[in-house]
DNA sequence: GATGAATGAGATTTCATTCAT
DNA sequence: CATGAATGAAATCTCATTCAT
């Protein structure tokens, strides 16, 4: 259980090459980055890359990992939580984009690059995918059952502009450094709850 | 002028070739595509490719120019209607995910593989993207100016809210055929104009 | 059914690269053997070779399948005579040896590289071996059933010994050119029928 | 000339690892063996293994060195005996396949992979194998010369023909456990001095 | 108009080996 | 004694691209 200190060295390093590549692959795209790039990044030679991982694919599934890890379970602490629907999609917004205060690179590499994981490694990280945004849905339907939302809402296409205002925010976020995640969050939010008109 | 019915006969066929690079293109990535299974789709040899284009990035500029062309173009038909803003913004969605019919690999390209064009190429596609954004602006600042919309909305964020929404349809459009771009745009729109609450 | 001319030429070529693997793999042993090498043989650069194969296992593949090609089917001939079974055995000599006329690369690879094949591979090969052994075998049971050989001759052992010798024939052969398949051949046998004291 | 109880104790621990070094040149031959697994077998680092030998290529000539020792030597002492030629012949079976009791991986690398040594250490164990055919032809000379063999025997022949028979043995003694070195020894001299019609 | 054959540069990965600790 | 971390060279394989036919 309890693991040596050498192998925390170990892990510690190991976490600086994942994040090396995480910024690569979320630059270039898994295709277009390649593994000269991510050892540069980190003073070492290509060869000693496989020191950490065993295959560059391995090193975007661990990235897409980092990237989606404690998503599902934010959310569910939300949802969880004896409050109005209304005000579980008000949080949601910052709890969806708070990763990209710490992890921006591996979030965008989940959302733009996970479909370059083969086979297994696919399916595992597709599934979460899939399960948050039933999580979401189930959100609106929860808000439509209680009356706070309207009757004829459609809550998966709701859900999905919810996902997709949110999901598209890593590709303008780094260049429009303006902004908050509080400001995003709150501005999305009052959009999507009160709308224009209000 | 007059194109000779050869070089319609051509232009024909070339057109075909974009389209299969586009489908490539679309599903692997740009850099995840080869120039080998372009090919295949269109039943001829790799290297009879290059009778089409130049070059693999130049299929790709090709691809973004079809992606993206007529997008200005008709949003500029809309912000110059004399009707309100919010009839505008209404009006934008269908208006944006209208290529969707026709040409979702080339939109879907030119959205997430653009980045890939060197050079001056992807400052032209670039300079189109931003122009268009600050278009989108422009139509949330004009409501505000008139009233319709909030005196402290953010029209930067919102044109990002709505054109995330839009832009993220391509990653599930094709897997959840049960929605018609009507009902998304009508939805869409709902959401965005009245919010949750009505 | 009828291959068009372009496709015997690319055939003819094809067996001219695997012939160049042949000669480098029976040098220096599959993992040994690199395949600049045996570009360099045949005049062209290494990632040419991938027109006429698919991998440098898939090569060894067809080397192998070459050399062991025709030597079941040969020897069923020799089975199927009307003949004793001491003649049987005098003539499997050099009906074994044959090919080191013409492909004794093939056949020493074939010998032994053959277990570097992977999963499938190796088990084709490996059952026609084994198949062969088995046919061996079977002449000695019939002399033996016959009253030709000795009752307690272990007819396994006897075709292992067969083999053996026959099989280290290509570690020397081409080191020792004083002897013609045929002297061996006769030799072999004469020993092997006859034994030292006649 | 003393050895202190430490030197004798790395001396057996480099025992230990050159015999795991011939286990995994003999399963997988020296080129397709790597370091790594000689490493795990012996359940230390591969880094540990230049603790014993100084490079891959001595741990095989090593190897090497323990397949073939004593091979000469017990020849020698059958040759040097007051006995018939035919006698010797009987003998050397047993004596030839005597270390596949206790070292069969050795012989089988020393048979199969000696010809990837280098240069000096090549040319020494060519000239044991050599020397040692030779020796085995003189038998054959002698039996000859004292009218216990035809006299159109091709000595030569009959040595590669011996030595085939026993070498080939290494490539199916593991896969067929049902026959002990005696039995095999035996049969192989009744069928070389008496052949299948005695 | 299209192809067959090849190129050449570059990609990922492997691996024997080193060396400070 | 042994290891952890790395190296650097080489290996296999890929692929956009070319060009004579």
């Amino acid at each position: 259980m309890a693991a040596s200190a050498k192998e925390l060295k170990y892990r510690e390093r190991q976490r600086q090459v994942i994040d090396a590549a995480a910024a690569v692959f979320a630059e270039k795209g898994y295709h277009g980055a390649n593994t000269k790039e991510i050892a540069e990044r980190l003073g070492i030679r290509q060869g000693s890359l496989y020191y950490y991982f065993s295959s560059k694919e391995e090193a975007l599934a661990e990235v897409c990992r980092l990237g989606v890890e404690g998503h599902v379970q934010r959310l569910e602490g939300i949802i969880a939580a004896d409050i109005p629907a209304s005000e579980k999609i008000r949080r949601f917004f910052l709890c969806h984009l708070e990763p990209l205060r710490t992890l921006p690179n591996h979030m965008e590499v989940f959302l733009g690059q996970r479909q370059h994981l083969g086979g297994e490694r696919r399916r595992v990280v597709q599934r979460i995918a899939r399960e948050y945004e039933e999580l979401v849905v189930g959100i609106f339907r929860e808000g439509q059952a209680a009356n706070e939302f309207p009757a004829d809402l459609d809550c998966r296409l709701a859900a999905l502009g919810l996902l997709g205002m949110c999901n598209w925010v890593p590709t303008w976020y780094a260049r429009n450094p303006g902004h908050t995640l509080e400001q995003i969050a709150g501005q999305f939010a009052a959009i999507f709850l009160e709308g224009l008109n209000a």
